[in-house]
DNA sequence: CGCTATGTTGATCCATATCAATAAGTGTGG
DNA sequence: CCACACTTATTGATATGGATCAACATAGCG
């Protein structure tokens, strides 16, 4: 685990991201400047839920979960990906983080100071507009979430979730979870023996499992029990 | 039902609002001459999931459902007390609504063009801070009802719940539940035959009902039982 | 005052969790 | 490269939280 200010290296990658690409330069170089990045091993404790919100942070490279966790319990909230930021609301409200997070593989982290994305959103009206506009994502988001987990069965909720990781891997046919199982079963708000249960359940609607690979040989007929409804389950509205 | 542009005597809630409260005068103006105010009777649908995101939707007195359907089912989403605003996302990002909304008792309801508040975000800086501190605050008032959803049973969800309701009634021994039964049952994610059934459960606890008032005997031996979190309960972090 | 929606209670059913045993990977060190 | 350990996945048996269905009580409300 190195810890060392962010190369300029990197700087390209995280201008294009939406969050950075529409702010002028000198304000960019201001966060830029006091900005670290970290290589992260797998299954590294990022950040643990109630502590202060010192630093927004990014994924450059790898994947990390976000989970949370009461009186014994543990549940997997979301998992952020390349290129994306998380925790931006508590760096927003300088408030304590609801949710921990770890490495799920080997990943690529920035860490920008969250006093400095404060001060800067106010000094550059383009990175005040994109901020804003992630967050209004994220909320979206999360509301799809809970629409998900209270209208739908854990069964429903499995078969839509293929079928978005379906139209994610290109409308193949074919293509591998992108979860291992047990996270995926806490994503969907269910036990890894239930998620075993619900693959076999979808059989019927032309569902096949073998391994991590999934195989939909009707996809019609899984729509017709899914339902998929824009208003949960397309990622981009 | 009357439509008009908003009176002039509106403009001092509206502008205690933290939403308004840091903007400069001549922007504040700017959004209430394009702003509407709307007198609505109990249960009447002010807008419908799926529909474009035309105005923000500001109660200035009564309450608002809002709650999501899907494939025949419902469930209530979240309450829009006085004095907020509602579906501030989806006015943000121009996109459709990702919940209904209907007035739960005879409400005031401003409407302000979501195009103003997008136009008035980029000219006004105290504005924009307000709209994305609120946006932020939102966004962790669902990801703690997830948190709730996901970690706990339903009785856990309604000692919770109680104990919120407690602290917000004056950390007094008695008060009277704000919702209905059903749409309390509807919230927590549970039908009303089981939240019935809870309160009893709840009785070995110290918790008394009699109709919608509630008595809690042992505070103590109720908050043993809930666990409360406040990184799922408290409504300010 | 009666109608209609809400709330309660009981009986039953079903989805999902839990517990337990086994199998299959996956990574590590010899 | 293999043997071992450890985690993950599967499967079966069982328990339980919560839903559903039905009957009845109750409370608002026109």
């Amino acid at each position: 685990m190195v810890r060392l200010g962010m190369p300029e290296s990197d700087y390209p990658d995280i201008r294009e991201l939406h969050l950075f690409s529409e702010m002028a330069d000198e304000p960019f170089m201001t966060l830029m400047r006091g900005a670290y990045v970290q290589n992260f091993p797998p299954r590294i404790e990022l950040i643990t839920e109630g502590d202060s919100s010192d630093f927004l942070h990014i994924v450059l490279s790898g994947s990390v979960d976000l989970f949370s966790s009461w009186n014994g319990r543990e549940t997997s909230m979301a998992t952020a990906w390349p290129v994306s930021t998380f925790i931006l609301a508590a760096t927003i409200k300088d408030a304590p983080y609801l949710m921990s997070a770890r490495t799920l593989e080997k990943s690529r982290i920035a860490l920008v100071p969250s006093q400095d994305v404060r001060a800067v959103f106010d000094a550059d009206q383009g990175f005040a507009r994109a901020i804003v506009s992630e967050l209004a994502q994220c909320y979206r988001s999360v509301i799809k979430a809970q629409k998900d987990l209270k209208l739908r069965s854990s069964l429903e909720r499995l078969a839509n979730h293929l079928l978005q990781q379906q139209k994610h891997s290109g409308d193949v046919n074919e293509f591998d979870l992108q979860f291992e199982k047990r996270r995926l079963a806490s994503v969907l708000g269910m036990t890894p023996e239930n998620l075993s249960r619900a693959f076999k359940a979808l059989h019927p609607y032309g569902v096949e499992i073998d391994g991590s690979h999934v195989r939909i040989a009707d996809l019609g007929e899984l729509k017709r029990f899914a339902k998929p409804d824009p208003l949960i389950d397309d990622p981009s509205t």
